[in-house]
DNA sequence: TATTGATCGATACACTGTATCGCGCGATGC
DNA sequence: GCATCGCGCGATACAGTGTATCGATCAATA
């Protein structure tokens, strides 16, 4: 082909520039639109304006976005209070806060060690305000907290979807999920599970995560002060 | 091509008989071997000697394979004991302990809400055992150590792959992280951590997971008889 | 026996993460 | 100032994914 008809290369874009911290933006901003499943490094590269190989000049791997991802919400993670109780409380609420503002957070949480920047900042912080409990005691105290965290929120965020998913509000999701128990529950094999599901007083998201937690920080509360 | 040097159709292998029970048991069987990126559609299918598209009689999509295996292994967490503090105990541990025969469960548990039959009927089996607990705080009390279980796994067998990650024993492990974590510590950015880490002692995974077990339950307990 | 209907699975599609490697550009040496 | 070198970028390619489509095939019916 001449030159003349060969279209000249186009005049390149000052070459964005790019770095992590853009990129991790970027990411988190499509991950919260619509979902984990919407992060792919053609769609991150695209929303920068650049090829997708390029991202590999910043990461090694897809799993490391998600690690960055991960660790760039920790930064909004930072507990505040007053004595280890109330720490470890807004510890938990904050996380659970955060994964309110990006759900996708709950399908990483836990899946992969956390020791990123922020993340230690995060356990820094913590710990640092954990001073009135004995030494020996913070990493179990501190990992029983995750872990109630990590899953309470991930049952969470999964029954969010579910109820999503069928329709919009909570009126669907019981007249899909509602009959299918029922059903379910008439032949008779899971009588005491039925009564539970009828009969007993229905908590919301928030009660129940709070329940749970006071269980787990009453519990603490025993042993630490023993 | 004519009829002569064209072959005829290989005279179909028994065309297998298929069920869910046996697609969901090839599935479990690639992802106990090779972890759940190994599970997919056509190598299932091949496993099972069949195209990929077979599999779709029997479910609408990978998703529900991914339910069936979680709910397939709920078949084998059954709670036993006296009295709800060792129903839930044993709920934890066998949980746990089926995280530890298939891995890959850590990936799935909590992502999904688990209506199956076999999920069914562990709640079954566990409220039944809960008769000494009053009604409306059955739900709360299992929900929690639910959640517990949930991340305790999670974390724990994130930890683990990170160490296999590196080399194959705790050596390797510590030989790779721990440099990091002395370098990372000795930017001073983490002194409270730091000190925590280096002075504080090391429980191993399972009196890691029973300690916070104890919290819970303990708190439950509390709570239950007042 | 001819026709219909359902069923099965090969093929195709859009998309993924990432290895490869030729091109073009900036820096270097003469 | 010019030629050469080296290197980094990113287009292309590859092997794999989940699943929609739809033609061929076979059983059941008229």
């Amino acid at each position: 082909m001449l030159v003349w008809e060969r279209p000249e290369p186009p005049n390149r874009p000052v070459p964005s520039p790019l770095n992590r911290e853009r990129i991790v933006r970027a990411a988190i901003q499509l991950a919260d639109a619509d979902g984990l499943e919407a992060v792919s490094l053609r769609k991150v590269a695209a929303v920068l304006g650049v090829g997708p190989m390029r991202l590999y000049s910043y990461i090694a791997s897809k799993d490391e976005l998600l690690d960055l991802m991960v660790d760039a919400v920790h930064a909004e993670i930072r507990p505040v209070g007053d004595g280890w109780r109330e720490v470890l409380r807004s510890l938990a609420e904050t996380t659970r806060q955060a994964a309110h503002e990006h759900e996708w957070l709950a399908d990483l949480l836990g899946g992969r060690p956390r020791l990123g920047p922020h993340a230690l900042a995060r356990g820094e912080a913590v710990v640092a305000a954990l001073g009135d409990v004995d030494l020996d005691a913070i990493m179990p105290v501190v990992t029983a907290v995750d872990a109630y965290v990590i899953g309470a929120v991930r049952r969470e965020i999964a029954e969010r979807r579910a109820e999503r998913a069928t329709g919009m509000d909570e009126k669907q999701w019981q007249a899909s999920l509602g009959p299918y128990l029922e059903r379910t529950f008439a032949t008779g094999r899971f009588p005491a599970l039925a009564t539970v599901v009828r009969d007993a007083a229905h908590l919301d998201a928030d009660h129940t995560f709070r329940i749970g937690l006071d269980f787990l920080l009453d519990g603490i509360e025993a042993r630490i002060s023993r």
